[in-house]
RNA sequence: GGCCCAGUGGCUCAGUUGGUUAGAGCGCCGCCCUGUCACGGCGGAGGUCGAGGGUUCGAGUCCCUUCUGGGUCGCCA
């Protein structure tokens, strides 16, 4: 059973064995890796390594394995040899008759594991965790959380490179910030004032004038004082930019199609964390949408709740209408559409039908937004005059504007936070669970 | 930053209305066990209860201060 779940897979089925075995050598074979953990029956004894892939279960027996088995402890490197045999007793269908097992390095002596990361579920709780993280990272589970969050990231550069898009990287130290001044990390840049970038914003739009499409996956700050279970103050954001749309409806198409090609992707390449996790991906067919305004009122009358601040979502609407759409509508996702205008950036398209509201979207997904996206402005003096409507000085904004000033196609774009997404599907209740080394208020290592 | 909660061996926790040598499971160390897969059995080491102060004959248990962490709100991905 427990081992069963490891694999999550028989070896013969996932055709990886030839991958976990090393090198074959006249029969035999060779496997490096870390000891797991070491179960003593006496006269025979288990010994578990840790491989890239997964446990493989050698098997040391009294007088045939040329090793002092009570050398052998937890947290060593060893290149082991052996007899490869079926074995339905083994939990992978497999095992390592051991002749031979070579230490490569050992553990400090003396020193003992803070985790007991051979086991299944930890049982510790997150802040001990993240304080031993370079150790707690080695569980099973723990490791799996990160591999699916690679899978989120190639299936996400999969499909959009399949759709047209150019891969940019954009400068992360930066003059002037897209999102407002006051939650930047500001630094010295050589005796002038630079920050960290909040966003790859002005550069994606920059680079649609170029490409046409373009997406990056990169880190962003923001120095925001908070301490929530789903903020962090560097978190990777998954951006795109698209030109020559007809409404930010398209953005939402290819966010939709963009989701359903991930999840597609994990089930197909990533079937084993899949089944370690016990993940359930979500169903994409239709993410319904709703506007702003009218999921205010939706809420509000269903589970009888007042609307207290008119032109934000409150978490608790977020996971109100979250709700809605799962009982309503089977889904987990829903689009909230038409933000209004004053809680969005100068850069959002105002909706010419009632510039109260913008062309811009937020998604939702199991109660929480994990993107915001929207239409952007194309044309030089809509830009101009919107900055200027709220006190800013275009003139600051020259190098962004020489854009807009030189002609843009109509065009827009979105940003996914990777770790709430990653939160969300594995249902973790703290965004800090899915992030490898969380940078939050108080943490700045390991 | 405001409010609420917590801080006991490496980890996760228990600790009755304050009362004699502070408990458990896991881990660790030793011994036993040829098939485990959260292996099992027996034995053992290890904590003075976040820190400081106070109340009391007596405090892990009450009060104050402080530190650390968690949750929540503002904000956001």
């Amino acid at each position: 059973m427990f081992m069963e779940f490891i694999t999550g897979l028989k070896a013969k089925e996932t055709k990886e064995i030839s991958d976990i075995l090393a090198q074959e050598i006249a029969g035999k074979v060779r496997i490096n890796g870390y000891i797991h953990t070491v179960r003593h029956m006496g006269e025979v004894a288990f010994i578990v390594l840790r491989k890239r892939e997964g446990l493989v279960q050698c098997v040391y027996e009294e007088g045939v394995t040329e090793a002092n088995l009570k050398e052998l402890k937890e947290g060593m490197t060893v290149t082991a040899e052996g007899i490869l045999h079926e074995e339905e007793r083994a939990p992978q269908g497999f095992e390592v008759r051991l002749t031979k097992i070579n230490i490569l390095t050992s553990p400090k002596e003396g020193s003992m594991l803070p985790l007991p990361i051979s086991k299944w579920k930890m049982k510790t709780s997150l802040e001990t965790k993240l304080n031993y993280r370079p150790i707690s990272l080695r569980n099973i589970r723990e490791r799996a959380i990160f591999k699916i969050q690679e899978g989120i990231i190639r299936g996400f550069r999969d499909f959009l490179y399949s759709q047209g898009f150019t891969e940019i990287r954009t400068p992360k130290i930066v003059a002037g910030n897209a999102e407002g001044g006051a939650n930047v990390f500001k630094l010295e840049y050589f005796g002038s004032k630079a920050f960290l970038a909040q966003s790859p914003q002005f550069y994606k739009q920059t680079m649609v004038g170029v490409y046409d499409r373009v997406f990056e996956a990169a880190p962003v700050f923001r120095a925001e004082k908070h301490n929530t279970t789903r903020h962090l103050n560097e978190y990777t954001s998954l951006d795109f930019e698209m030109g020559y749309i007809d409404g930010f409806e398209d953005i939402m198409a290819m966010e939709t199609q963009m989701l359903r090609y991930v999840f597609d992707f994990l089930k197909a390449q990533y079937a084993k964390e899949l089944k370690l996790l016990e993940v359930t991906l979500p169903d994409t067919a239709k993410i319904p949408a709703v506007r702003f305004d009218e999921a205010k009122v939706l809420v509000s009358e269903k589970y009888n709740r007042k609307i207290k601040n008119p032109y934000d979502l409150e978490p608790e609407e977020e996971v109100l209408i979250g709700k809605y759409f799962k009982e309503e509508h089977q889904s987990d996702f829903v689009f909230v559409t038409h933000y209004p205008s004053k809680k969005r950036p100068f850069y959002a398209m105002d909706d010419p039908a009632d510039p109260k509201f913008t062309l811009s979207f937020d998604l939702l997904f199991k109660g929480m937004e994990i993107t915001t996206g929207g239409q952007r402005i194309h044309d030089y003096d809509t830009q101009v005059t919107k900055m200027m409507a709220r006190g800013m000085n275009p003139e600051e904004f020259s190098n962004f504007l020489m854009i807009h000033k030189h002609g843009m196609p109509p065009h827009g774009g979105l940003g996914i936070g990777l770790e709430r997404l990653t939160m969300k599907l594995l249902d973790e209740q703290n965004v800090r669970e899915t992030t490898m080394f969380p940078r939050d208020l108080s943490r700045l290592e390991p």
